[in-house]
DNA sequence: GCCAACGTTGGC
DNA sequence: GCCAACGTTGGC
């Protein structure tokens, strides 16, 4: 299968771009989602699928690129069978933050789950956007693909 | 801090 | 199984 592109959102305050990268090559699982469209993208992810680190609140943008480096598994934070969760580890950071509102401001990426459903909290992100969002941000892809 | 949008819950 | 009520999210 083709690498896969996503988005995961999450509140500076509760878990920021720097406590990610605390955890390491290890990584840390996504845990408390408690949104089936989001869990079951999460089921849909594979190992080394990357992903967009974006912070709502105060930044509301992207701030960095994480990569899955675990399938999903039961949630540890709860009980209920139903939550499932992936690990991701943080592996580069954006040169620059691209804000929400350049996102928006580009025709190009209108159709993006987060210009269109801004709630959702895991999304997929299409090859195209994921250049296009990338490019935006100063990171060179290639970098991205020539890593280990 | 407000409020619209959305998802979930629970009564019927 | 419908739908009103409610809680949460997140942009503004």
């Amino acid at each position: 299968m083709a690498k896969q592109y996503w988005l995961f959102k999450t509140e500076p305050s509760t878990w920021s771009w720097e406590d990610q990268v605390a955890k390491g090559e290890t990584g840390e699982e996504w845990d408390g989602v408690r949104n089936y469209q989001a869990r079951n993208f999460m089921r849909d992810m594979a190992v080394g699928d990357l992903g967009f680190f974006y912070l709502s609140q105060r930044d509301k943008a992207v701030v960095g690129i994480i990569e899955v480096v675990a399938e999903a598994h039961p949630d540890s934070t709860t009980e209920d069978h139903r939550w499932e969760c992936v690990d991701i580890r943080a592996i580069a950071k954006l040169p620059k933050p691209v804000p929400l509102d350049r996102i928006k401001a580009d025709p190009r990426l209108s159709e993006m789950v987060l210009v269109k459903n801004s709630r959702l909290s895991v999304q997929p992100v299409t090859e195209e956007e994921w250049r296009i969002v990338c490019d935006m941000g100063g990171l060179d892809i290639e970098s991205l693909q020539r890593r280990g």
